[in-house]
DNA sequence: ATGGTAGCCCTGCTA
């Protein structure tokens, strides 16, 4: 079983490159983040048309997450639940389905915008809500993986420049300390697992050349308890889906399973 | 030079 995450920076501006893309590479579940679509516009047809069953979650032409499916998609959920109050109400971060026996869940991570910020505090407060909800609804012994667009890079090898980062987003002690306590909790970075070295990165920003320059930074991650962790064989970011005509600024990450 | 680009869809906001 093959799972992918990818930030499409916009599904209607990227549906070509995706469409073309899941023809290559073939995942059994593809968890989108940034569609930009109210649901009413989200172009199942065009992934019917490929062989995959498919959910959306998104308002307006922001933020916005989805899940594809070859192998089913059950009990689509989305947000943590009419009783939590939501940091982000406004928005569309977090979708569940169940996959092919796996409890999978596609976040969209607050950027956070500024250290201080509002923005920033609620991005952990996010993160609060996103750790006691999975901590409410499963077990680490259940088959789960989180996956997506966490805004978050897990350590400094997970940068192209420390330096660069000082006092910026994605790389502070309380946003690591969110992805610490999902791990803590049970959860593996499971791209982490197999590699162990530097330039794995899932994102480069569009300006100055960064990608051609190499400056990334992996905040997408595929977060999988140990009864899915265990299962993985191979793992991947598609440097390739970030070249050529209007990319995402995101690249795929792959990962997978031996059934 | 407090920059740069891309996508939202109209002009400034979000990333």
């Amino acid at each position: 079983m093959r799972i992918a995450t990818w930030n499409v920076n916009s599904l209607k501006a990227r549906l070509e490159r995706v469409e073309e893309w899941l023809e290559y590479a073939r995942p059994d579940v593809l968890c989108l983040q940034e569609t930009k679509l109210a649901d009413k516009n989200f172009p199942a047809l065009a992934f019917s048309a490929l062989g995959y069953e498919s959910v959306h979650f998104g308002y307006n032409q922001w933020n916005g997450v989805a899940i594809l499916s070859k192998v089913g998609i059950e009990d689509p959920a989305n947000g943590f639940g009419k009783d939590v109050e939501d940091p982000y109400a406004e928005d569309a971060r977090m979708l569940a389905a169940t996959c092919g026996g796996i409890r999978v869940v596609s976040v969209y991570v607050p950027n956070g915008r500024e250290v201080p910020s509002e923005f920033y505090d609620r991005k952990l407060a996010w993160f609060d809500r996103l750790a006691e909800w999975l901590e409410a609804h499963h077990g680490a012994k259940d088959p789960v993986v989180v996956t997506g667009d966490f805004n978050v890079a897990p350590e400094d090898r997970d940068v192209w420049s420390t330096a660069a980062f000082v006092g910026s987003t994605h790389v502070t002690e309380p946003e690591r300390a969110a992805i610490k306590r999902l791990e803590h909790w049970g959860l593996v970075d499971t791209f982490r697992r197999m590699y162990d070295g530097e330039n794995l990165y899932s994102y480069w920003d569009y300006r100055g050349g960064d990608f051609h320059q190499g400056r990334g930074m992996r905040i997408d991650l595929v977060l999988a308890t140990e009864p899915v962790a265990e299962r993985v064989t191979w793992a991947i970011v598609d440097r390739n889906a970030r070249k050529g005509k209007q990319p995402s600024d995101h690249a795929p990450v792959v990962v997978d399973l031996r059934d």
